[in-house]
RNA sequence: GGGGCUGUAGGGUAGCAUGGUCCAUCCUAGCUGCUUGGGGUGCAGUUGACCUGAGUUCAAAUCUCAGCAGCCCCA
C-alpha cells in the first residue's frame, strides 16, 4: 500500500481504545503485522513524526551540554546483578541471548531494558576526577521488555524506541539542579508537542528500581486517563556504588558520583494521537507534522500543466521558507486527497485551482478547525507562519481544558465520590497521612491509583504543600496527592 | 497472574452449527484502459487468501490438540 493512501474506517473517539487502534490502523504509523507481539515495523510516516520528535529532544540535550553516546544493547548478567533493587525491578521482563551460534554462553546475555548497567562499568572508567564533572550523555536507542499484558501501539510495545540521559555528578545538590534542568527541557519538548503536562514525584512504591525517588511527567488523554511521557530519577549513590563510580575531589577524597537519569519514549507519539486527534483522523502539532503543508492542486480541463506550474513554484517557495511541504501529484480527485492528507493530520492543507491562479490566491483548509479560507498569494510567507502559530495554539488550549477540568480536589471520600458521580473520572486531589494502610483503602474507594504529589512548578522542584487532612483517617497532614488512572 | 473470544486476498467480510455444494462469497484497495476533476467520479477487464504444525477422516476453511498472533474482561 502507497503510504500516501488512507483506508476508510469510521472512527468514534468515545470509545477512546478502539478509535485509538482504528486511528493508528488508517493513518498507518506503524505496521502492525510484523509476527512478534509488541514488535511494530515503523512506516516512513510514522517515522518521520518520531524523528522530528527525537530532533526537538537532541537539539535541547545539546543546547544544555549534553553529549549523545551509543552503548551496546547487549548487556552480561554479571554486570546486571550489581545493584539490588534494580534486578528485582526488571528482572521478570527482560529478554536473554544464551546462545551463540549453537554454543551456550558461559555467562547469559540480556538485552538491554534501560542502559544503567551497561554503561555504569564505563561510567567508572571515565569518571576519575572532579574535572570530569558532571557527565552529561544521552542517547536515542532502542529497549527491551518482555510485556506480558496486551500491547498497544506506541503505548505499550515490548522494542521501545527511547531516549535516557545519564549524568553523574560531584554532590546531591549539582544532582538536584540537574533535575531541574530536565524539567525545564522536558517543558520545551512537550510544547513542540503542544501537550501540557502534570508533574509528580511518585510514590516510593512505584519509583524507578535504584532510584532515591523519581518524577513522572504524565498527559491527560480527553478519556481523563494520565499517559506518561517521560521520568526523571535522581539516584544518589546508588547505583555509584556497586558500579564503583568515583572521583577524587579537590579535597584530595575519594567520592561517589551522584547520579540522575531522564528518559522519554515513542509514547509521546502516543499522547499526541491521543490527546489532539479526533474522528477525522490525526491532528499533528506543526513542530513534528511530516508535512505542515500539503498542496492539493485542483486541475480543470486543459489548464493542468497551468495549475501544475504553479503548485510546484507554490512548493518550492514554501520550502524556500524552512516548511515541511508536500505537493500531492497523484492523478486521483481532489477529494480524496483532502481525506487522505486529513487522516494523516497534517495542519494545513492548500488548495491551488485555476481560479486561484487568475485571482492570485490560495485556499488554506485547517486541519484542528476544519475551516477554509482564501489568501492573498503575495502573503504567504506571513500567513503560512500565521497559519501554524494559529494551530499550535488552538492544540494547546485544547489540551489544556483537558488538563484544568482533569483535576478536583477532595478531602474527604464522599466529596471525591461526588465529583466521580457525575461522570466525571479525573484526577482527586486529596491529603495523605503517608500510613500504606490509608493508600490501600484510598485506591480502593476511588478504583484509582496514586499519581504521586505533585510538583508546584517546573523551576522550583518543590513539591506543593497545603494544610489538609488525610482522605481515610482524618489526620492533619501537609501532603498532597494526585490519584488517577493511567493506560 | 486468571478467564473468554478470534485468526479466510493489502484491509474488511460470507462460508464453519450438520466435513464433500468451495480450483471459496461480497465490499474495498491494487493493476490495465477509457472517463472525470474546487471534499471519497463512473464504466469495462483483471491479479490476489483459508495463521503454522500435528492429528481424525475416503475427504478438512469447517472437527481435535499444540504453537504463534490479535482482541476483550477480571485481579
Amino acid at each position: 500500500m502507497a503510504d500516501e493512501e488512507a483506508k476508510k474506517v469510521v472512527l468514534d473517539k468515545s470509545d477512546f481504545l478502539n478509535w485509538y487502534n482504528d486511528v493508528v490502523d488508517v493513518s498507518f504509523l506503524c505496521d502492525k503485522r510484523y509476527p512478534i507481539k509488541g514488535m511494530n515495523v515503523w512506516t516512513p510516516y510514522g517515522w518521520k513524526i518520531m524523528q522530528l520528535m527525537d530532533a526537538s529532544i537532541r537539539r535541547e540535550c545539546d543546547a544544555t551540554g549534553h553529549q549523545e553516546v551509543c552503548f551496546p544493547l547487549l548487556i552480561p548478567k554479571t554486570e546486571f546483578q550489581k545493584e539490588a533493587d534494580h534486578i528485582k525491578g526488571f528482572d521478570s521482563e527482560v529478554f536473554w541471548v544464551t546462545k551463540g551460534g549453537n554454543n551456550e554462553l558461559d555467562i547469559p546475555l540480556l538485552l538491554r531494558p534501560t542502559s544503567e548497567t551497561a554503561m555504569y562499568p564505563i561510567f567508572s572508567l571515565w569518571v576519575r576526577s572532579h574535572n570530569d564533572l558532571p557527565l552529561k550523555t544521552y542517547q536515542i536507542v532502542n529497549v527491551f521488555r518482555y510485556e506480558t499484558k496486551m500491547t498497544r501501539a506506541f503505548i505499550r510495545v515490548r522494542e521501545i524506541h527511547f531516549f535516557e540521559a545519564h549524568t553523574c555528578h560531584k554532590d546531591a545538590e549539582d544532582a538536584e539542579m540537574q533535575i531541574r534542568e530536565d524539567c525545564a527541557i522536558m517543558d520545551r519538548v512537550a510544547r513542540d508537542l503542544c501537550l501540557p503536562y502534570i508533574l509528580t514525584r511518585r510514590p516510593d512504591w512505584d519509583k524507578f528500581a535504584g532510584a532515591v525517588y523519581t518524577i513522572g511527567v504524565d498527559t491527560l488523554l480527553p478519556s481523563r486517563r494520565t499517559l506518561q511521557l517521560g521520568s526523571i530519577h535522581q539516584y544518589h549513590e546508588n547505583f555509584a556504588r556497586p558500579y564503583d563510580i568515583k572521583y577524587e575531589g579537590s579535597d584530595k577524597q575519594h567520592h561517589y558520583a551522584h547520579q540522575t537519569t531522564y528518559g522519554m519514549s515513542e509514547r509521546m507519539v502516543g499522547a499526541v494521537i491521543g490527546v489532539h486527534g479526533d474522528n477525522k483522523g490525526l491532528i499533528l502539532p506543526p513542530a513534528i507534522a511530516p508535512f505542515q503543508f500539503v498542496i492539493i492542486p485542483i486541475p480543470a480541463k486543459g489548464k493542468l500543466e497551468q495549475v501544475m506550474d504553479g503548485a510546484r513554484a507554490l512548493e518550492k517557495e514554501l520550502i524556500a521558507l524552512g516548511h515541511r511541504v508536500h505537493l500531492d501529484a497523484r492523478d486521483v480527485r481532489p477529494g480524496s486527497k483532502h481525506y487522505d492528507w486529513e487522516i494523516k493530520g497534517v495542519p494545513v492543507r492548500i488548495e491551488l485551482g485555476p481560479r486561484d491562479l487568475e485571482n492570485g490566491t490560495l485556499v488554506f483548509a485547517r486541519r484542528d478547525l476544519s475551516t477554509k479560507r482564501t489568501v492573498k498569494r503575495a502573503d504567504l510567507k506571513e500567513e503560512a507562519l500565521k497559519e501554524l502559530k494559529d494551530i499550535e495554539g488552538e492544540l494547546l488550549s485544547r489540551a489544556k481544558a483537558i488538563i484544568d477540568d482533569g483535576i478536583r480536589r477532595a478531602s474527604t471520600v464522599e466529596e471525591a465520590k461526588e465529583h466521580l458521580s457525575k461522570g466525571w473520572d479525573g484526577i482527586i486531589q486529596t491529603g495523605w497521612c503517608t500510613d500504606m494502610d490509608c493508600a490501600a483503602e484510598m485506591e480502593k474507594a476511588l478504583d484509582k491509583a496514586f499519581l504521586g504529589y505533585p510538583l508546584k512548578d517546573v523551576a522550583s522542584g518543590e513539591l506543593l504543600f497545603s494544610d489538609g487532612q488525610c482522605m481515610i483517617c482524618g489526620k492533619p497532614t501537609k501532603d498532597v496527592v494526585y490519584l488517577g488512572r493511567s493506560y
